[in-house]
DNA sequence: TTGCATTTACGAACATCTTCGTATAAACTT
DNA sequence: AAGTTTATACGAAGATGTTCGTAAATGCAA
């Protein structure tokens, strides 16, 4: 009943998350240092990004050693499946398969690509048969 | 030389881009319309919102007439490919099979629907071969 | 232990987005 | 023509997101 539900991330946070499913759990020195390498951003902008992001309930943390080491709360692929439903429904009206052709015409998928994705539309199809 | 790019519409934004686009040209009167059917909102909100994206490019719109028209600037699939573009980018690091695979996976997509996408799959291999 | 480097914490500035109140102008009503 | 309705324009407040400066705390080194 008390569940708290965790806010959709903004773009600067998502950047950071992304930091942290490739590589796992991080201090934010490191994290910051993969921004860095992008694009220019000041430690302490990064530090407050993971702090706030930590408030949110987007991270977790450990505080045990004097640099905190922060933690995604939850895995890529739920966090993708939440704002993949928000896009859709605000971009594309609700229509997934609309979005999917969009998806395959704008960008080159590679052969093997394209038959993982035929195939795990047969697999969709075979069960509803 | 001196090409204004639009910029990404926001939330709000694209909620009165859909209006426009499902019903053509409108004044603010039928936008505010519409959108009060789904929530509450002031007349004056949309006409603001509608203002600034008149100012950003977004739509244009003709003033002969004491209530103005508006209308979309760029077309809805074009709108959605730039949306979908950097949404690929942000959330699913450019890979646009794994936004497919996971956008199939959520949502059930009717077996008419999958077949058109699997047509079009055949359609881009084919291409290719 | 004194000073230097590294880290967290805090607060504030600045931008953008969203909302709406109020003023002004134009058209319709009677 | 005076009053009512309906429109646009303008400005500003409040919310959220992003950035960073500065202070305080902690650990390391000389």
């Amino acid at each position: 009943m008390s569940e708290k539900s965790i806010p959709k991330p903004t773009d600067a946070e998502l950047e950071i998350l992304q930091v942290l499913w490739e590589h796992g759990p991080s201090p934010v020195r490191f994290v910051n240092d993969e921004l860095s390498g992008r694009r220019e951003v000041g430690y302490t902008t990064t530090l407050k990004l993971m702090q706030i992001m930590h408030d949110k309930g987007l991270v977790t943390r450990n505080t045990d050693a004097r640099s905190h080491i922060y933690e995604a709360a939850l895995s890529r692929e739920e966090t993708q499946r939440t704002l993949l439903d928000t896009f859709v429904d605000n971009v594309f009206s609700g229509s997934a398969a609309s979005l999917v052709m969009q998806a395959l015409g704008n960008r080159k998928a590679s052969k093997d690509e394209l038959d993982q994705i035929k195939a795990l539309i047969e697999r969709i199809e075979g069960k509803k048969d």
